[in-house]
DNA sequence: GATGAATGAGTGTTCATTCAT
DNA sequence: TATGAATGAACACTCATTCAT
């Protein structure tokens, strides 16, 4: 008795465990999916259809997911602030000097700055968040998330000592250097043939250095 | 000159030149709601019958006037790129000092990353550039002009003999300064808190004493 | 230049007065369709482009007209409320004895409940009512019109001096009648069979000579 | 009998009956949620997840023992007249008169009124017939067994010999009983100020002195 | 040029139904 | 039998665009 309940406990549990986990397969197909469409597209112009079809999926398949287009949209950045955390800081361990230090974060800002699905997926986010200022709870805290996200609150961990300044001048100083990097993004898109590498990281050093105080006067 | 329009008027008589102003005026007051109008919702999700409403018209006059929903859009940064000519170079002139230069430039930059308007026009147009990149002559001419425009070509007469890198390296240098404007604006409007004028000011006095070559170092 | 003016008036007035009456008559035959499909399809599974296709029009002349589905609906209800004042009145007319009137009124009733739209339409209409009782303003006004309506408040004129009951007594008794009359005329439809005019006369007259006092003991 | 039941019990085991148990009581479940939600939103609208769910099932219960919506609706039918065989004749026994007789019925007919879930119900089902009158036979079927149901057969058993009309005449009677409580029962609902028990009491008690010709005159 | 009624393609969304488990 | 993820047909509704006036 006591083995065929486990047993049907077993059946049971593995096939709703199953069931869950092909649930979030398509759900995580799906925000795959639309980040594809929407960096093509624009959030307004994409059509559900197209995210659902670049899953492989159906629109059935979608809704039974999210809520609407916009659920989708904001789903994608809340897998990303969920699994964001600490990838930038392996990325700047073992560096002796500050300048290594930030010659690193700006070759890594820079190989960000040519992720065009990145860029235009984050500009379309800011826009989104500024146009809709009264939007429900959730995208308030979308934004909050993504306000400190942009601020790379790393680096004031990794740069204590050299960081003299208060509280809110680094986050105003760590939020410039990912807005510097978001305009040098969509610039670089905008007319590639003007903006290089070297031109992008050459500022965000710049920037890096003076936001970090060390720059060479 | 005078000959044409005498014999415009002449021919069509005053009441149809005053038609022609009259039309042009109507022209005028669209685009002008379109402005508005794409700021509050974007481009795609933008309605015709909103920007005619806005300008005080109906749907017909708009479609008197424009092909469809791009020609307004396009009409709008070939109206700015028609009278923007020379609103830059008094700004700066009369400064003895390269720095008093760039501090003025900044102020100006500055200024003009408060602009909502403004900067959710021009972040749109790039997208939209940067999604479109095979559409049709239209785009690809307005294209160039707002490239070389975002580079502030300018500054390269301004300040001639202190720049003493090649063509393109001044263009990319002032485009960079365009750029990084563009992303301070977009997070200024994205995060009002965090980033203030003496912040935005700070990183763009920065790039222009970089971008000029003036940096005390 | 006065003549010019009165011209373009004329001609704009004109112009709008033919517009406007256009716009009327398409609004009718709508209106017109919808009765037809609803009472087919019933509210529910009625489709909007059968409505528009049954009236001659498309889709967008439907919703250029009304704002949804419900908007038809409750406008056919309303229509008949402008329409219906004084058309029992002239039915009742020039009759000597309550009898004779009781049976005008009779047989006036007994053609009404061989009306399947009206009796298909109305139904739904009170079953809608009821189903949706907090449902905003105009349903609330179309449901106090129709209780008005349904109780042949023209019976009170009529009768005056016959009815010796109380105003609400009134309300109630005519009310009653209309009832009466729905259920025979939906049962009437639902077995045709079973119940003809002689049957539903009968019970109609004998109710209405109840409601007015002057059944023959 | 007890044979049969045997042999199931042998072949199946007791586990199979209990199942065939629990399977009826879900298909009962599942249609007495089905009348609560048709009743509150309708055949049309209501849906499948909503009747499961109402049940505590899920979609799957609910396509396990219907095979769409309209099995269910016809179901709920069904099951009543199998259940209300019966249900009318005991009401009436053991009075005197026919007039206490039909006071009696008209008083359980009166009761009948009140009940919202019957009326909207059997409405819908009546509507529904009308609609659909080229159904499979499923629906005719039902459709005869519901206009027998709503003559109230028993009333001539039990007023044999007060009643000389003829078979169709006494049909359509008391066809006409059901009919005009059925339109009482309507308008009550949807004009429930106006009419009380009193009020539908006196005229079902009226049409039931007709029908049965046992009228003071 | 301007009007606004009408068009109709396009698309978001719902939901009855299926099916692998 | 029951689950619930997925399907996909169906439909309401929107809106860019046309056109008779």
């Amino acid at each position: 008795m006591g083995d065929s309940i486990n047993i049907a406990v077993e059946e049971f549990g593995v096939a709703s465990i199953r069931k869950q986990k092909r649930a979030l397969v398509t759900r995580h197909q799906l925000i795959q999916a639309a980040r594809v469409i929407f960096v093509r597209d624009g959030f307004e112009h994409a059509r559900v259809e197209d995210i659902a079809a670049a899953a492989g999926k159906t629109r059935g398949a979608f809704y039974a997911n999210f809520e609407d287009k916009e659920d989708v949209f904001f789903a994608i950045f809340e897998e990303d602030i969920a699994n964001d955390r600490e990838v930038i800081r392996p990325l700047l361990h073992g560096f002796q000097t500050a300048e290594d230090c930030v010659n690193a974060f700006a070759d890594h800002l820079t190989r960000l700055s040519k992720n065009r699905e990145r860029t235009l997926l984050y500009l379309e986010f800011k826009v989104y968040a500024v146009r809709h200022p009264h939007k429900r709870k959730r995208l308030a805290d979308l934004h909050s998330a993504m306000r400190l996200r942009c601020s790379f609150p790393e680096l004031n961990d990794l740069l204590p000592d050299l960081n003299h300044q208060s509280a809110p001048g680094k986050r105003a100083s760590t939020l410039a250097i990912g807005a510097i990097m978001d305009g040098l993004a969509l610039n670089r898109l905008f007319d590639p043939g003007a903006l290089d590498d070297e031109q992008i990281a050459l500022y965000l050093r710049l920037c890096l250095e003076e936001a970090f105080c060390i720059r060479a006067k």
